[in-house]
Formats: C-alpha cells, structure tokens, sequence
DNA sequence: ATAATAGTGTCTATCAGACACTATCTT
DNA sequence: AAGATAGTGTCTGATAGACACTATTAT
C-alpha cells in the first residue's frame, strides 16, 4: 500500500498517484502538419523491456517535485528532443488531464489491492512550433522524429498506433487546434517574426484537410479577410513590413515574391473568427 | 523525503504529489450567474484550523486511488453539497491544472528539502447546473452556498477573497464559459428539459454583461437567430413542443407566457457561433 | 388600460464566397 | 512564353443589428 496515505482529517486514504506530462508538439513541414514522436526504448534492470517497447509515442515524463506541469514538460522536451520552448519563448498550452487508472494497463494489476498498482496521471499539452524552429527534423537516425499527422492517423506508422492513450491525446490535441484555429489568431504561432499570407492561409488548409478533405482555403478570400482583421481598438491583426525592409523571400520558388507580415504585439487578446468556408 | 520515490531507469527521483480536483459550479439563480462555494472549517487532531480556516472556497478534495479526476469531482461534490451528477447526468468539463508548488502555501515550507513538503496538484472543472436543478439554494444555514459570480468578483464576500487559488480558478472557468458560450452549445447545459427562448437568452445575457456591463442582448434579434441555428444536415439545433404539449408557465410572471422548446438529439456537435453584438 | 414579456417582420450595412483580372517571379 | 504564386477588385447572397409592430399575459 506504498502510495496511500491516511488523510488526518477524514481518515480517509488517500493517494499519491504518479504524475506526468505529455507534450503534443505540432510542426508545419512542408506545408502540412506534423507531430513529434519518440521511440520507445526504455529496458530495466532486469533485462525486461518497458510497456509499449518499440512503440512511437509522444515525448513526455513525469514531473518532479516542486515544478509545474509545464515546467516538467519543457525540461522533457529538451532533454528528450532538443527542443528550448524557455529559450524559443514558446509556450504549452494545457490540453486535458487523463487519469483513468486502467490508461497504463502494463502497469495496472487488477489482483491487486487498490492503491497498490501504479496510477500514472498525465497533464497533456500542445505545443505549436514556429515555421524555422525544427532542431529534429532531417537527423533521421533519431529515436525523436516528426511525422504527419495524417500518417499518424492513418495508421501509417511501425506497430500502427501509439502507445498508451497517445492516440487519443493527439486526436483531442487536433480538437482543440481546430477550434483554436477557428476562434484565436493561434495560427500565428506557427509563424515566425516575419511571415507571409500564405504561411498563415497554409496552416489553416493543411489542419482544416485533417477534417474535411474537401475544404479548399481560397487564396483571394484568405487575404480580403486576414489584412481586415482588427481588434476592437482598430488596430490591425497583422502589419506588413515596410517595402524598404522586404528580406527576400526565404523558400526559394516559383511565383511572385510575398509580401512579409509582423504581428501586432496587441495580438494577445485578439478575438478573431476565420470559419471553414461554407459552399455556396 | 517521504514522496520521493526513485525511477528504476533513469534513477532520477521523481515525486508522487497530493492530486486535487475542484469544481467551479455554476448554476443560473434568477437570471444571474452563481457560483457554488464552500466555508471551510476543517479542524485537524491537535486542534490546529486548516488552512484558510472560516474562507469560502470551490468545492473539491482529494483523488483516490483508482479514481479518475473526473469521478473524484463528483464523489466529493455528492459529499459536500449533496449534488448529484451522476444522477442528473451532468458532465462536468475540465478546466486546467494548477501546479505551481507554491499554490498551497500553508503547506509549503521553503526551509524544508524539495520534496519534503507537501505539493498539492489541482485538476479544476466547470459544471453546470441546469435551471431546476438546486437542492442547496435556499438552505442558508449550510456550509454550502451558492453565490452571485458579481459579488465574489466584486469581493463582496466573507474575507474578501477565496481560498488558495480559487480566485483564479473562477475567473479562468468565467473565460471558459464565455468562450464556449460562443462557438458551442454550451448554453443549452443551464436549460432544463424544456425552455423557453428567453432562458437560453438570460444565460448570455448575464455572463456576457459581467465581461461588459455594456452588453444588452437584443430580444428580437436574438429569437431571430437562435430559431435558424441548424447543422449540416440542416437539423434544428432547438424545435418548439407541439402546441397541445406546451405545458403551463414555469415562472409566474408578467407578460405573455413563452412558447417551450426542446434540444435537439444531435446538438451535441452542434458547430454554432453566437457573439456579443457589436454596435453599428 | 397599462406595463411587461413574447414573437415576427423589415430595412440596411456588412461580410463571406465565387471568381475575374493583374502583377511578379522562375524556368 | 508558360506556369506558378501573389494580390486586388467586383458581384451576389447571406447575415447581423436596429427597430417597428403585433400578441398575450398580469395587475
């Protein structure tokens, strides 16, 4: 009964349960969505190989004593991936929490009494890389690598899911960007200091697809409404850099070059709604 | 060091905290947002008051093992207040983590070595409470009570403020609603079996009013709407009792008696926008 | 009758979707 | 020149907000 504790008040027991956190690390490559998985590799002591060896699944650990949920993620974000959300000023957004005792069923022993088996808790969360920060992506030998989402989906993947719940969490994860998408400006953070229309447009058809195959994200229409976007106050979503201060255009292909785009630092609480278009 | 516990893989020490779960509970009390609060007055053995001792504060406790959070929200709900959710069939919707060691501070000794002192982890929900549903309303002896969300933000309450961080729980689960208030149906959750258009009407009317007292939602305008709202089969989201079913007036008031209508079966993935009106 | 609430209809400004057309780049 | 992408403008139908007007109740 290691993990029960008598609670002096109610004489309840109570219990301690292993806390975790795991990071839904989303990536645009190419102009499609990605996620971050990690190999499963871990063996013990005795030579038996951990739950889900083999396995693809999302980064994540278990958080230490005295930090925060997202603390612990992105200390195992760096350590298991390279990744600096502290240094990159990134931040996690909380996804959910999942707690049902049976989530790691390796660890879950039925025979036993109540309190007795291990309980892992995790704290999920999602975390939107910006357009050039990708430290993985080309070391292909790596037991941390970026995959598209719609391969993960579909089942594309060595042993065909993820471990654990993971692939309920990527699904939940792909719930929430799609509603954030449609009601905050969180496309932004897909996009770095300078940016293009069509970065911003290309989050929006690659994530909408997942949903809809048919949805078609029109370039003329994207643009009208995105440049019009202000906040209550008038000022505009995004601004586009001075002519004199262009960059020249950072991937090198065929059509006019774009114009580039900064954000508005007022952006924050920018409520804004870009809804999947609707045929007529 | 008696929740440190050392990893078989890694031999880092991780730690196995105290898990929480508290309920922001919302109920529609006279046209008015309320909010469910409990005064604690837990005294330990040696006769010490626990902290923030004679505070109101969110219901809540600890998570059993084999327990997920969502199932020790309402075990400790039916406890405290006597709610029943399982019963009334109400899903409570999680909010966030609140991790920050510090967030317990009475239990919290910074002399004391990491992990020597007692980390206590909170997974916040909102629930809400359908409109006839409110067994503690009207009991005022009783260490539960609800509250008008106004006065608790205007500290018009005992002691001013909540309890730990419950301040912040509130005001995070008011940012949830208001957002869900919106982009879902959400609304229709604070509605019994049976409503009336000017029920669903009051929900928005009264939360939106606490983020701009500005705010007044049109009668006309608001009817016109949420009578087109159908799905993408065309379905209506709320469809009028036949003529001969419409039951007799709820509320006995003034005015001509609303016509009831009821939630459509397929409302539950209802994608619906509804946002305050902008002045033209 | 009067006040209060429920419900419908209409006018108008704004906005979303379809799409034409121009501009600017690579090959 | 041809193909591709960027960007602007226009037409049209849908919708949101303002508000008038009717209906039905309690007092």
């Amino acid at each position: 009964m290691e993990n029960l504790k008598s609670d002096p008040i109610t004489n309840f027991n109570y219990f301690r349960p292993s806390l975790a956190v795991d990071g839904v690390v989303f990536s645009m490559i190419e102009n499609e969505l990605n996620v971050l998985l990690i190999k499963r590799s871990a063996i013990d002591r005795s030579g038996v190989k951990r739950p889900y060896f083999g396995y693809w699944a999302l980064p994540g650990g278990f958080v230490r004593s005295g930090e925060t949920t997202s603390e612990a993620l992105k200390r195992e974000l760096l350590e298991e991936s390279g990744l600096d959300l502290v240094k990159k000023k990134i931040r996690p957004y909380q996804l959910k929490v999942y707690s049902d005792p049976y989530r790691d069923s390796f660890n879950f022993d039925k025979t036993k009494l109540p309190g007795n088996h291990k309980q892992v808790i995790s704290n999920a969360f999602v975390v939107l890389l910006p357009r050039s920060y990708n430290p993985i992506f080309g070391s292909d030998a790596s037991d941390a690598q970026f995959f598209k989402v719609k391969d993960v989906l579909n089942k594309k993947i060595e042993n065909k899911v993820l471990a654990f719940d993971h692939n309920d969490m990527l699904k939940d994860a792909l719930m929430y960007l799609n509603e954030k998408l449609m009601y905050s400006t969180i496309a932004l953070d897909f996009c770095d200091k300078y940016f293009t229309v069509s970065d911003i447009r290309y989050v929006y058809q690659s994530i909408w697809s997942l949903f809809d195959s048919e949805i078609f994200v029109e370039l003329g229409n994207f643009q009208n409404k995105i440049l019009k976007q202000k906040d209550e106050n008038g000022n505009l979503l995004i601004s586009s850099v001075p002519a004199d201060k262009q960059q020249p255009r950072k991937q090198s292909g065929k059509g006019a070059p774009a114009k580039l785009f900064y954000k508005s630092s007022k952006a924050v609480n920018f409520s804004h709604t870009m809804l999947p278009p609707k045929k007529r």
